[in-house]
RNA sequence: GGAGAGUUGGCAGAGUGGUAAUGCAACGGACUCGAAAUCCGUCGAACCGGCUUAUACCGGCGCGCAGGUUCAAAUCCUGUACUCUCCUCCA
């Protein structure tokens, strides 16, 4: 969430920053106007407030001396009256101005590249040599059918579209990349975390998926729980409403989680294989920095992701996304994707951001500064990576003529030394 | 799921209708060569608003949260969250 008397001091930058996000600068100033209406009610509520405190000290003291204090109190009735309208009309307008200032997006970094569609964004940084195939390359599903090791159809009859069953050396594969994702995570200084899967609202609104975006969750019937889309919820929640110790930041945390997510809005794009599905693994990593680290620690977490990839011996690239491209709390992001020999394109894999002071600002995270205030921290997040497009990407990239697939050197220890994947029984 | 107890400032802990004791910690000062001890003072600078370049200052709010009763609520009423104990259940 932007602040609010930030956006009232310096509202031209806010609009045009925002323009850039496609917010316009109406909103902007219906915003200011209704915050006007609430100032001025406050004024008057307070007041009265004022007088109404005074006086009731007066009525105490006339009833400790035993005094008849009966036309002070019937003023003070119609006063407190008059109070109770004016605070109804008040939590009225509040409601409005938080509602319309949750809505608003992050501003955005000056080195976003601007552009109201993802077709601006940037590519930073590209890795690895595409391999040329002597065949025709399969796709990830149809290689993991073929294997026996991914099952879409008994997926889709247990659960839905969108579900699958990991089987035998599929599942083996994948519980080898997290495992690998979590041990090198470790080792570049994020401390590991088993989080919930579910989450209540709060947390939610928190991390900025609410009030905007709950078409896209998983909520269940007559609870306040969420099925979290991403474990940077539940890590990021951690701390909500909470002060660090300053000699703690950074604080660096990975989890492994489910993600569950509707994809409403998405009917018909990636229906086959892993790249779009309901429930998928991630490796999540999450930071908690002092405002003036966090873009090198964007820098460092965008680099250790990819160094991820680098292991596993999968080309990438690395994209700055776009001012309207970049998930609504993002100030910027770094997006790594890897390349898919089937779709004959790069896919994305990986989602670095700097949230900046957004969510801290909405979850309340602060930590005292050197003189002793108490100043929101930065929050930013990264895959550190999705496990299923790692699937399909290590299938794709690594398959052979004859079906088969190598495993990638790194991963070999945790599968048992296998070295290559074959046809289950 | 059932029963009971609890939730007050950084911590501890009083307060059952008249507007948040006290102790510790912290901060400022005195004493001291300096420190400790002692003494004096400040202390919910969490938040919101007014006035301000900014402080200061003034006011509101503030006793888990949300409502209600009342001229007045930490105190009374209702709902709710969380924590602990016991029972039940269970991996």
């Amino acid at each position: 969430m932007l602040d609010l008397k930030m956006i009232r001091q310096e509202t031209d930058f806010v609009k045009e920053k925002l323009a850039t996000r496609g917010i316009k600068a109406e909103e902007i100033d219906e915003l200011l106007a209704l915050d006007q209406q609430r100032r001025d009610l406050i004024v008057k509520s307070e007041g009265m407030k004022a007088t109404r405190n005074q006086v009731s000290d007066e009525i105490s003291q006339l009833k400790r001396n035993k005094e008849s204090a009966n036309d002070k109190i019937a003023e003070m009735q119609k006063v407190s009256k008059d109070i109770k309208a004016l605070d109804e009309e008040l939590v009225e307008l509040e409601v409005k101005v938080q509602d319309k200032t949750s809505r608003l997006p992050n501003i955005p970094n000056d080195n976003v590249p601007i552009g109201l569609t993802e077709e601006g964004s940037v590519e930073l940084r590209k890795w690895g040599d595409i391999r040329h195939f002597d065949f025709k390359p399969k796709s990830h599903w149809e290689i993991g059918e073929d294997l026996g090791i991914l099952d879409f159809e008994r997926g889709a009859k247990v659960s839905g579209s969108r579900f699958l069953y990991y089987v035998g050396q599929g599942a083996r594969l994948e519980r080898a990349l997290y495992n690998f994702f979590l041990d090198q995570n470790q080792e570049a200084g994020f401390k590991e975390v088993l989080p919930p899967y579910m989450v209540n609202a709060a947390s939610m609104y928190g991390t900025g998926q609410f009030p905007k975006f709950t078409e896209d969750v998983y909520k269940l019937e007559d609870e306040d729980e969420i099925l979290i889309p991403t474990a940077e919820v539940p890590l990021v929640n951690y701390y909500r409403d909470e002060v660090i110790p300053a000699e703690k930041l950074p604080v660096r945390f990975t989890a492994l989680s489910p993600a569950f997510r509707s994809e409403a809005g998405s009917a018909g794009k990636d229906t086959r294989g892993l790249i779009r599905l309901h429930q998928f693994n991630k490796v999540e990593m999450v930071q908690f920095t002092k405002p003036e680290d966090s873009w090198e620690a964007l820098e460092m977490m965008t680099n250790h992701a990819e160094e991820l990839l680098k292991l596993l011996g999968i080309p990438y690239h690395v994209i700055t996304l776009t001012t309207s491209d970049m998930s609504f709390t993002a100030a910027m992001t770094h997006d790594l994707e890897v390349w898919l020999p089937f779709q004959d394109r790069y896919r994305e894999i990986s989602s670095c951001s700097n949230t900046t002071d957004f969510q801290a600002r909405r979850a309340h995270i602060q930590y005292r500064d050197e003189n002793g205030k108490l100043q929101y921290v930065n929050a930013l997040n990264g895959s550190g990576l999705a496990v299923g497009r790692a699937v399909a990407a290590i299938l794709e990239n690594y398959q052979n003529e004859d079906g088969t697939v190598t495993i990638p050197e790194v991963l070999r220890p945790y599968m048992g030394g296998a070295e290559i994947i074959t046809k289950e029984d």
